[in-house]
Parts: structure tokens; C-alpha cells; sequence
DNA sequence: GGATAGCGGATAGCGCCACTATCCGTATGG
DNA sequence: CCATACGGATAGTGGCGCTATCCGCTATCC
């Protein structure tokens, strides 16, 4: 297919698909004149798979090309690239220090606790201590009491997900389904707990529905 | 104090401080004379309060401002700021629809069974629909058998959490520790997650670590 | 009381980012 | 044969989170 039938059955505007490839997100179709090029049903997937990152994950383009190039990479060993690609899936926070050393150490002494086989240097415990510390500036630095509790949720659904693409292993690429389960299973947790927080206290506080949409 | 101190003592360069008042985050400070300004611990603590938000909750300024606009109101009932609070925390899609009609279908569904007292078209309900239908289009329909574990998970989180800021009724304004919970509180759970992920992947695939630094 | 630093307030500009518009010369296809 | 779409390149746009500059005033130190 050309770049038209691509755009129009993705709902990409033909410049941003153009944009894509010069950012090296999307490989460029196949030549078969000096400038006509051919698209397939891998472009197209690998194009829904960008707007999901983008839309849904809330990834930078720049770190999408990063993750895609990953996975892309045939030569990886797989657990390299399974980390690779979830280290850029974490927020983007320049590697400042001052006192957040504090919650390193709270952060390791929970990685131990549990047993988890991760090196402490790893971009997603540097996340959590960043956000331990903010919490600990905002006073709330008795919020460590509720670790465990997240921690064993944080479990049950990383065994689920590890579940999930074994049973899948057989169906795509691996890497490409452990980079959706990550990216989007966050988005859907998120807005599980949501609703579970407005579940809640519509049960502690309010009538009949936790409802309460915006009337600004 | 006055601006400078308030500069010092958060981090936050003063002409932020002034872009902050400008945009409605931070209230300004009492005029002593026409043009002098004092702050005190409030304005810091609110200042803690919107860094946090931007930058560990990825939260825009606009919908920061929206929200402590809410937990400022003395007038409305607590539910209904909660929610209004809550419904300015997810991303920030447009109201398409397309397709996603099915994805909200099987929102019902889960909200149904598991008797959650939920309005369906609350936001985070919408997230999950999103993203579902992102899943979908991706060849990830069968996600759906993951829902109720994680709903269980997170079910499991929002009871800590609830808990949590009963037991802190009294200490803080309570609207201000709901949005602090649920902002940071999805950080961290996201965080945890990801080291989850990491600790599974290690024990199916790697060898003694699953650290995975860049090295492009 | 005079110098110096900082202040409040306003306006304009910057840097990044995700596109988007335009142009040109070349195929494609009805 | 010729309108249409295409590939490729370059420049521009709009939003956002600041940041720089300027003005006249005030607090503070000696």
C-alpha cells in the first residue's frame, strides 16, 4: 500500500506519518522507484503501536525511537532488551540528588524485604525514591507504611503480566508484547485504581454515586 | 518571608514563583505596602505541594490550577471535590469516540461485577476505556482476562489508600492528602510495578539481575 | 541619609516538542 | 494524457513551562 492508504486506515495525517519516519520511529516503505515507496501491514502495526505509546502511555517520540530501535535490535540478548526498553518507559527526571538518598535506602530495604532480584540502580527505583521524597517533603513520609501493601499489588499484577505473555509467546514479538503489557497495563491500572478510589469513597462519604464530573 | 526566602527554601527560581501566582497555583503574597509581599509556611507548603504535582505526578499547570481551585473551595461538599479533583488527574483526551464503544461496554461489565458504586461516564472510566481499545487495536483483545486481577490489585490499593487518610483525617486538609495520595500514590505504584516486572523477568529469563542500563 | 540590594508587577521572549504547511519534481492510473 | 497522489526536504505553527528584562519602589545596612 502507499503512504495514503496507510494514513487512511490508521487515521494519521500523511505529514505526521512523514514526520515518524524522519525520527526514525517508523522505517521507511520500499523503494520501487526513486521516489515511490510501498507499505505493509508492519508499518501499519508498528504505526497503531507508536500512537498507543504516544496517546495512551504518554511517551516522548524521542524515547518511542529508543524503545523501537530496542526492539527492533535482533542481535540483543532478551533480558537486555526487556530493560532497556522499560528503562525509558518511566518518567523523565534529570538525575539530581539532594536529599532523596533517604529514600534510596527506603527503596532498597524494600527490594530486599521482598526478595525482588532487581540492582537498586535500576531507572524505576530511582523513580520510586523520587517519588518517596516527595512525599516525604509534603509531610507524608509516613506513606512508606503503605510499601508493602502497594508492593504486593505491584505483584499480583507483574505475575499476571508475565502470565499473560507466556501464554502469548508464540504470537508476536516477544519484546513488542512486553513493551505494550508495560505501557498500557499502566495506563489501565491507573484508571482501575481511580475507580476504586471513587468506589471507595463514595462508600465512606458520599450518596449513592461517586460521581462528580467538572462544573467549574 | 518574603519572595527570595521562598525562592531558597523550595528550589524554585522566583521568577517561577511569580509565573506560579500569575496562573492562579499560588496565592499571592499580603501586601505590607503597595509593592512589597510577604509568604509564610502556606505558600511554601503550596509550592511543595505544585512542584510535586508537575513533576512526580507529570500533571499540567492548568489542570494543577484547577484542581487546588477545588481543594481552596470551602463551599462544596467534600465528595463532590474529591471527585472534581480526582477527574483532573488523568490524561487529557479529547472526547472522541471511534470504536471505543465495545471498550466501554466491558467497563460496565467489570464496574458491574464488581459492584463498584461508579458512574460510568466518570473519566477514569473513560481512561480504561481508552486504553482497552488501544490494547484492542493492537491484537490485545484477550487483555481483558488480566481486568479482574487487576482490579483485585487495585481494589486492594485503594482500601490502603482510604485507610491511609482516615488515619490522617485530622492532621491536614483532607482534600489536599486525597489529592496527594492519589497523584504520588500512582507514581509509586507505577514504580513498583515496573521493579515487579523486572524481578519476574529476571527469574524467567535473565540470569542473577535483571539491570539493564542504557548503553545506546 | 545615602548607597545597595532586593522587591512587585508587567511584558516579551525562549526552548522544546509534536506536529503541519508548502513546495518541487516524479510516478501512477483511469 | 493529465489530474492526482507521491516522496523528500525545509520552514513554520501552537502550546507549554518557564526565563529575561525593565521599571519604579522599598528595605536594610552603614
Amino acid at each position: 500500500m502507499r503512504i495514503g492508504e496507510l494514513s487512511r486506515r490508521t487515521g494519521v495525517p500523511v505529514p505526521t506519518i512523514k514526520y515518524y519516519v524522519r525520527e526514525g520511529l517508523l522505517p521507511p516503505g520500499e523503494l520501487s522507484s526513486p521516489n515511490q515507496a510501498r507499505y505493509d501491514e508492519t508499518h501499519e502495526r508498528r504505526l497503531r503501536l507508536i500512537r498507543a505509546l504516544l496517546d495512551v502511555g504518554g511517551l516522548k517520540v524521542a524515547a518511542i525511537a529508543e524503545v523501537l530501535q530496542a526492539v527492533d535490535d535482533p542481535a540483543r540478548p532478551v533480558h537486555k532488551v526487556l530493560g532497556a526498553a522499560a528503562d525509558r518507559l518511566g518518567p523523565q527526571h534529570d538525575t539530581d540528588d539532594e536529599e532523596l538518598s533517604e529514600a534510596l535506602v527506603t527503596v532498597r530495604e524494600l527490594i530486599e524485604r521482598r526478595g525482588w532480584r532487581v540492582h537498586a540502580d535500576n531507572p524505576a527505583a530511582a523513580d520510586l525514591a523520587h517519588a518517596l521524597a516527595a512525599l516525604d517533603r509534603l509531610g507524608h513520609g509516613t506513606f512508606t507504611e503503605l510499601l508493602d501493601t502497594y508492593a504486593e499489588a505491584a505483584e499480583q499484577v507483574a505475575r499476571a503480566d508475565l502470565d499473560y505473555v507466556d501464554r502469548r509467546v508464540a504470537v508476536e514479538d516477544l519484546v513488542e508484547n512486553v513493551v505494550i503489557g508495560t505501557v498500557l497495563g499502566e495506563a489501565v491500572l491507573s484508571a482501575l485504581r481511580r475507580l476504586a478510589h471513587v468506589d471507595r469513597s463514595a462508600r465512606r462519604f458520599g450518596k449513592r454515586e461517586g460521581n462528580a464530573s467538572a462544573d467549574a
